[in-house]
DNA sequence: CATCCACGGGAAAAACAGGGTC
DNA sequence: GACCCTGTTTTTCCCGTGGATG
């Protein structure tokens, strides 16, 4: 049944991007300075999760490096790299710099001045999740190197514009922007149709079978593929050459929990907890929710930590909390 | 209208992480 | 290995704000 795991796992990048042509050359065009030693015009891209903005940033990234030949490219994900140190590390990191870098003699600021100092190829950076990022100044700093250029995503514009150092706001205001809408229902089932083609066998699933887990995506290409993925290995435990509709029924909500799955076990302990007990509360008020966290574990970190803590499962999409004061109450997403 | 909860920013403290030294 | 040093990261403390709520 399955020929090629690998093509079905969401962090392929496919060597042809489908239905983001507008967008990838719209990229391309804007990065296209790069190459006669000008330093290209910060990008921003945004749009919903699983609309593939971090696909097509990859895929130039790779075309760069083919193209361009005297070219950097380093992606950085903030929500992984949140921290000035951590994201800067990782960059410095990507150009091969932190060999000498011992954390215990590194100076303050050390990190930044390594990239000042960088003289090599111009490089493009992608700063994915940039809205999590900490302290933004550096974003400032980073933008006024000029062997670096920048590729801003989020999912809100407006997240990012906030995000931001003020001082960075103004200079964005004229950038570019790319936004990403959701894909279509036809655009979803063409992208499964692909991957399945590369990684299944032949007449492994019908045409409306795609369209029924296009459909139960909702223009979410991360949430499709999972879904695809977790038919796929129902079919192939039952050694059937063929996907039935039963297969498809059972992955929906499987592969919808898989995406889920993926962010709960990023999840620490104590929100792990937090978690737990929203999960058999349809919804609960802080101060319940607290109290109960309190007696659940050995020891219970301070209200002003868990409210952290939820905000930041709120941004996993994890929970949802509804109302703005008083009236808050907390409850899991769905 | 006073009060009450909860939120969330920011500063400061505490905890943590390597690495060097003796 | 115990201890210190320097920088990072996490947690706590303090507090102003603001929308309910009675």
């Amino acid at each position: 049944m399955i020929t090629d795991a690998r093509v079905l796992r969401q962090e392929f990048v496919p060597g042809d991007l489908e239905h983001r042509d507008a967008e990838t050359t719209y990229l391309s065009e804007t990065l296209a300075p790069i190459a006669d030693g000008e330093t290209p015009e910060t990008v921003i891209m945004h749009g919903l999760s699983g609309v593939g903005k971090t696909c097509v940033a990859k895929y130039i990234g790779d075309n760069l490096r083919q193209e361009v030949l005297d070219a950097e490219f380093q992606y950085v994900n903030c929500w992984q790299h949140y921290s000035r140190y951590r994201a800067l590390h990782r960059i410095l990191e990507g150009l091969g710099q932190t060999l000498d870098i011992h954390r215990q003699s590194t100076p303050r600021d050390e990190l930044f001045e390594r990239l000042r100092q960088y003289d090599g190829p111009p490089c493009v950076v992608v700063l994915d999740e940039v809205d999590q990022l900490e302290d933004t100044r550096q974003l400032y700093h980073l933008h006024e190197l000029p062997q670096f250029s920048m590729i801003l995503i989020a999912n809100r514009e407006d997240a990012i514009l906030r995000a931001v150092d003020e001082r960075l706001t103004s200079r964005l205001t004229g950038s570019e922007r790319i936004r990403f809408d959701a894909y279509h229902e036809d655009e979803l089932v063409s992208i499964m149709a692909a991957r399945v083609r590369w990684g299944l066998i032949e007449n492994a699933i019908q045409d409306d079978q795609l369209r029924r887990i296009a459909d139960a995506a909702a223009g979410d290409a991360r949430v499709a593929l999972s879904i695809l993925r977790s038919a796929a290995r129902r079919a192939d435990r039952a050694t059937e050459n063929q996907i039935t509709t039963d297969h498809v029924e059972s992955a929906i909500p499987a592969g919808r929990k898989e995406v889920r799955q993926k962010s709960i076990d990023t999840l620490i302990h104590h929100q792990r907890v937090l978690y737990d007990i929203l999960e058999e509360h349809k919804e609960i008020e802080p101060s319940a929710l607290y109290e109960t966290y309190q007696e659940r574990v050995e020891e219970p970190k301070s209200d002003r930590t868990v409210r952290n803590y939820l905000a930041k499962m709120e941004h996993y999409n994890l929970i949802v909390a509804d109302g703005t004061s008083r009236d808050r109450t907390y409850r899991l997403r769905e």
